[in-house]
DNA sequence: CTGAAAGCGCTAACAA
DNA sequence: TTGTTAGCGCTTTCAG
């Protein structure tokens, strides 16, 4: 590969008039410039960009930490910010810690020894310490719809009112007429925090006079697989039962087909509610009801912000959104009177 | 942030030796190494990996390049090559193209630039000639998963046999009794070139004394919305009709949803085959029968020989691996007589 | 308008 | 065992 030195040989001035001639930062004769464009174009130079980064302290590169992009509510994201980092020159790592919390930190400090000159900070495998610890650095960092510590106590971070979510839940459930309902969660039983969009929804259930039977709460892991045995676990228990909610659509997805191979018709013998609007979601058979997350919109801005923390700008970030229910065809009112097994 | 400078003078040596006790390279008196590690804790040293990268010429990074992240086919891709990276300490860009070839030009050009040690190139905003080119750089490159051009006519690539799956489709469509078949396929009416899986499938359908009505055939983009437009159309069409092969799940999902909009049931009155499986196909509704290509599996194996060419080893790249036909409960015999319309 | 020189942070010979 | 020196490829004053 050549270097900027060999196009100043080749073009008889020296290094530093080509890199001037190049970059356009400067001033540089007409005809020296275009035979210097001309050299660089022959020899087929491209600029060592680790090179520039060491001397500009700069590398144009973000990373984003995700607990794993197979799951289309991170894919989706990923997308967002790869292409907002895209066209403003920025590249974009991305490391999937899994829910490796361990993991997690060890990546998000290759993160910092790379220099990337920002991070996405997704939950799921990530302490909110090892992230105040990283931006005590002074590295940007933006957490990113964190469901606990909306802002990780940070001063930039995008976020959603989950709980407010959890209660559109409780809500569109019981106007429909539920009272059995179950729910499949992400979380561990022994883990004692719960994460918004579950509290408010089974407070919102006890306030209006309906708890929460604590025999129909699944834990899972978030992941399709889990949240299909789960309903499956829900939908074995010999119990009046007429809704789940699945706290992420990918869960979701995971009921809607427990329920098909038990003989449980969605709607009719069972509603189903997600969480995210996924976009696959509105397809699905039946379409899902779910709450929407404008991950899109939100990615977009927190990778805007970030950009923009990088160059120094005075910047405050957006309120927490309100996410908004989009009723689907996969809940109805409560039908054939609380049917308790399916087969 | 202190460099190696900062961890020396506060140890009382010199940048070299803490650079060997630091990597564990040379050789280093016990006392010396436990002061400069102790030093460099205290300090919170950091190295810096771009100043590294530049010594060493190795960035530690690879590229991929994708069509977008968000189609779950590429995100699975790409969460294999992360995880397979990740375990070697190499760290990955993604880049999606969203099918702009020109885009992808660039994005490949870039990642050079970057230094980045190699590339994993999907099709989809990335012509073979670009990828050559690349190639001829010297910068290792693995073509993975390329339709036309298997190989790209490069030595070290990984495959499938995508017309063999075209036409275990095709076999498995006309064994059950289907006659009336409707394709919605990847690609634009102008394109010449057709994909080995869209070709393989029309020739062996005309093989077998079923040539396909080109009528029923539809080109789209392979995405959810584009496959659930060519399906309302193929369904629209007043001809029968009794099963579509969509040549990714993803558009499946579409044509899924397009049936039941029409009150098809499937696979009553509409067999459905995909091709790819991806993860959620065997919990759809009803699940997908479909081509199963090995993506986990060859992506780690493309990922691993990319590493192997990095680092100089001599390898040979595995041969175009068979998919195979998973049949599921969207396809059965052709049921009520060829209907026409469902509504 | 162009060149000389220094430096970004780290590693690798080679000496001492 | 440790220090000296040079260099990776580029940018940026500061002179000329």
């Amino acid at each position: 590969m050549p270097t900027i030195y060999d196009v100043a040989r080749a073009a008889g001035v020296t290094a530093a008039t080509v890199s001037v001639a190049l970059s356009g930062r400067g001033v540089v004769n007409r005809k020296t410039r275009e035979r210097i464009i001309e050299c660089a174009q022959e020899l087929g130079y491209r600029p060592n960009l680790v090179a520039r980064s060491l001397t500009m302290r700069r590398t144009h590169t973000i990373g984003l930490v995700i607990h794993d992009i197979a799951n289309p509510f991170y894919a989706e994201v990923a997308l967002a910010v790869e292409q907002i980092a895209q066209r403003a020159g920025y590249r974009v790592i991305f490391a999937n810690t899994t829910g490796d919390s361990r993991l997690g930190e060890e990546l998000i400090e290759d993160l910092a020894a790379r220099q990337v000159d920002g991070i996405i900070a997704m939950p799921g495998g990530l302490r909110a310490d090892a992230v105040r610890a990283i931006a005590a650095t002074g590295l940007p960092i933006v957490p990113c719809l964190w469901d606990e510590e909306p802002n990780v106590g940070l001063k930039h971070s995008v976020g959603v009112n989950f709980g407010a979510g959890g209660r559109l839940v409780a809500d569109h459930l019981l106007d429909l007429g539920h009272r059995h309902i179950g729910i499949v969660a992400i979380g561990t039983p022994d883990e004692p925090t719960m994460r918004a969009r579950e509290a408010t929804f089974r407070d919102r259930l006890a306030e209006r006079g309906c708890p929460i039977d604590m025999a129909l709460w699944q834990w899972a892991d978030g992941s399709l697989e889990r949240g299909h045995g789960a309903a499956h676990n829900l939908l074995a228990v010999a119990r009046p039962l007429t809704a789940i909610y699945a706290t992420n659509d990918v869960m979701a997805l995971g009921v809607l087909a427990a329920a098909r191979e038990r003989g449980r018709h969605v709607p009719d013998d069972l509603s189903v509610v997600g969480f995210d609007d996924i976009g696959m979601s509105r397809f699905l058979t039946p379409p899902l009801t779910t709450v929407r997350i404008e991950k899109t919109a939100l990615m977009a801005a927190a990778t805007d912000l970030l950009l923009r923390l990088i160059a120094g700008e005075e910047v405050t970030a957006p309120p927490p959104l309100l996410p908004s229910l989009i009723p689907r065809d996969s809940t109805a009112p409560p039908g054939r009177q609380s049917a308790t097994e399916g087969r």
